[in-house]
DNA sequence: AGATATAGCTTGTATAATGCAAGTAACTAA
DNA sequence: TTAGTTACTTGCATTATACAAGCTATATCT
């Protein structure tokens, strides 16, 4: 597979319908793909090890594959973490982090209908490099 | 297969973890759900045939198993239309009304940040039924 | 009464997505 | 030189989805 260059939300999967509802889930609408944002943005997870920690416990295709699909949305971007490793630094770009007000409402909707629910604790590691708060009411 | 009673959101699928937003997606997290929602809240749809009319073009086998699966979350209600026919009435329940902010800010990212996305324009036959607009913006 | 239509599904089958385990490639550190 | 780290890919079994067809109970028409 050959990918040149990065898609944008413009001109990526084909649409069912012009709805804005069926539209986003046609991005965002399957069970990891948000989880990933959301390690990205709280937790401040860079790198496809630090991704497989998570406790729901992605598997190792297809966080690729949702990993690439993100890059090719625009919602995230991959770089070297330094010239002299093959260590990969993803970060959320602007469309990418624009979409902390679906995750909070969400979060919201999540511990107050669902039971057993909590916001996770992050790692102190973790904790150090994460930009935004899983809390935190504004952008 | 033997449902009994509808099951709650307390008791049903296995969590992947206590995560509220990996709980969440649980549930809603494909691509056909909350489109189903969308379809009672904002265009007052309850019968079979009418969300086989909406754009996207759900098939018949999902639609029953999502109809169901709505049921068991106690997210919709199902009841006879009338003593005299099979006709079915499907609505949120409260559980399910409070998806709202959830659709509210898909809603809104969608239309920002995709392009040629627009609100559907709801037919005058089901606008009479539809109780919520897609726009507003209070519960 | 018998035929046609309507509504709400179920069933069958092909294709696609997912889950799980294992393996590979490039570099890094000892 | 050897072992470890990182980012994946591959193969295969299972599950979900798409598409088409069929079925059943009532409702309506003639």
């Amino acid at each position: 597979m050959q990918v040149t260059k990065p898609k944008y939300l413009t001109m990526t999967p084909p649409k069912r319908s012009p709805c804005p509802i069926s539209c986003t889930l046609d991005l965002i609408g399957d069970r990891w793909t948000l989880l990933i944002i959301r390690d990205m943005m709280f937790f401040g997870k860079q790198r496809f090890e630090e991704f497989l920690e998570s406790p729901e416990g992605i598997s190792t295709n297809i966080l690729a594959n949702r990993l690439r699909l993100l890059e090719e949305l625009g919602l995230a971007e991959k770089q070297l973490y330094s010239n002299h490793s093959r260590r990969m630094n993803y970060q959320l770009t602007e469309q990418g982090k624009s979409l902390r007000p679906v995750l909070k409402v969400v979060t919201l909707w999540g511990l107050k209908h669902i039971d057993d629910t909590q916001i996770p604790r992050s790692h102190p590691t973790d904790a150090d490099r994460s930009t935004e708060s899983f809390e935190a009411t504004e952008p």
